[in-house]
DNA sequence: ACGTTAACGGCATCGAGTGCCAAAATGGAA
DNA sequence: TTCCATTTTGGCACTCGATGCCGTTAACGT
């Protein structure tokens, strides 16, 4: 049931030194399962390298922070959106772009979906996490912005495509917010909803 | 020069107890001077205390954390603009109101505006104060989402509201970015331009 | 067997933040 | 003037996240 502990080199069957003790994967499932517990705040670093079976100088290999923990493979999700946006038809207007790949991007596998709620629940609802969670939609931003400013033959770092990455964020997570409040709407409608308000402007509401 | 011990106390010129050794506005004072010399990171909290000639202990009683400093009167501010909120006319758009309000809230008289500079230099540029303002930033939306309710009759945290006030905090947070790489432009003007762009659902960029 | 390689994990250290509590300072009342 | 109530101070001890250092362990190839 476990992950391989030799996830890590799928890539790589021969390998020289000490296998690894365990996996990201297997410390993400380790550590969610206390948090459900006990809480993000009352579980220290010790209980999960300790539940896991590894010294806690070693979590810190696995993990830059604590606070890491909870994103699991965001990074690799930003490369698999930044891939969408690539694969948009040029004629399609941005913000349409936009709504779509974002949305396109929150469809999960329904089996996924409790996991990820879970996974939700803490980033939007641990203050701890809350704050953190600000270093990493800098990235998803980034990702936005490179889109928009691509389309318009405009610096990453000008304020359009900042000023819209910044909004579009804002809505997702408000949207993502709401979808948490709701046991069983369906969370790329509330998000198509919500975006499709701020293209609008929000004009809609007079 | 200094501001005085009692500043907390005016409503209350007749006190009990000892006297406090310092003031919020002098701590804040003493530390700007040495975050501006060391960094945020490298200036640790005993040496404000020590600088400030203060105990540790003690620092902790006029800020909850380090963090807090950079934040001076944050929530008495979130007060007036609530009121300004208040006198808003009730035909003004929505979008319209929110506009004028935000742009209003954010002018400064010219002799502040380079300290207004440092601090938010300080909030959007280091990781720790980037990750924190996310705490305080929910205050500000949770004003902009009560107008937005209030107005439309809607509960504070309906999809709405939220996803209005969330969309616009991140256009001002997108303004301020770029205002802090303009030497010499008016956030005012950058404000309105990125809010009039919010309220025109980005459709001016095709 | 031996060397190389990579991961492990203990130890020491730092810094933020908190609970506890005695000491200091201040005004008012006896 | 002395004593009391009140309020702030600040030292001490402790927890927890995070990091650098470094010897140890486990795998592989020769």
């Amino acid at each position: 049931m476990a992950a391989e502990p030799s996830d890590r080199y799928r890539d790589r069957p021969v390998r020289r030194g000490r296998r690894p003790a365990t996996s990201k994967h297997e410390l993400e499932r380790v550590a969610f399962d206390l948090f459900e517990r006990a809480g993000f705040e009352d579980t220290t670093v010790d209980d999960i390298a300790a539940a896991a079976g590894i010294g806690r100088r070693t979590f810190f290999r696995y993990f830059d922070s604590k606070n890491d923990v909870v994103w699991g493979s965001f990074t690799e999700q930003l490369d698999a959106m930044r891939e969408q946006f690539g694969r948009c038809s040029a004629d399609q207007p941005i913000m349409a772009a936009l709504r779509e790949v974002v949305v396109n991007f929150n469809r999960f596998d329904p089996a996924e979906v409790p996991w990820h709620r879970r996974r939700m629940e803490l980033i939007l609802r641990v203050p701890a996490l809350q704050a953190h969670s600000t270093l990493r939609y800098a990235e998803w931003r980034t990702v936005v912005a490179e889109f928009v400013a691509d389309r318009l033959g405009l610096d990453v770092d000008a304020l359009i495509p900042r000023t819209v990455s910044h909004a579009t964020l804002g809505v997702c997570i408000a949207a993502y917010e709401h979808w948490l409040t709701q046991a069983d709407a369906r969370l790329t409608d509330i998000l198509d909803d919500a975006l499709a308000s701020l293209a609008g402007g929000f004009s809609d509401l007079a």
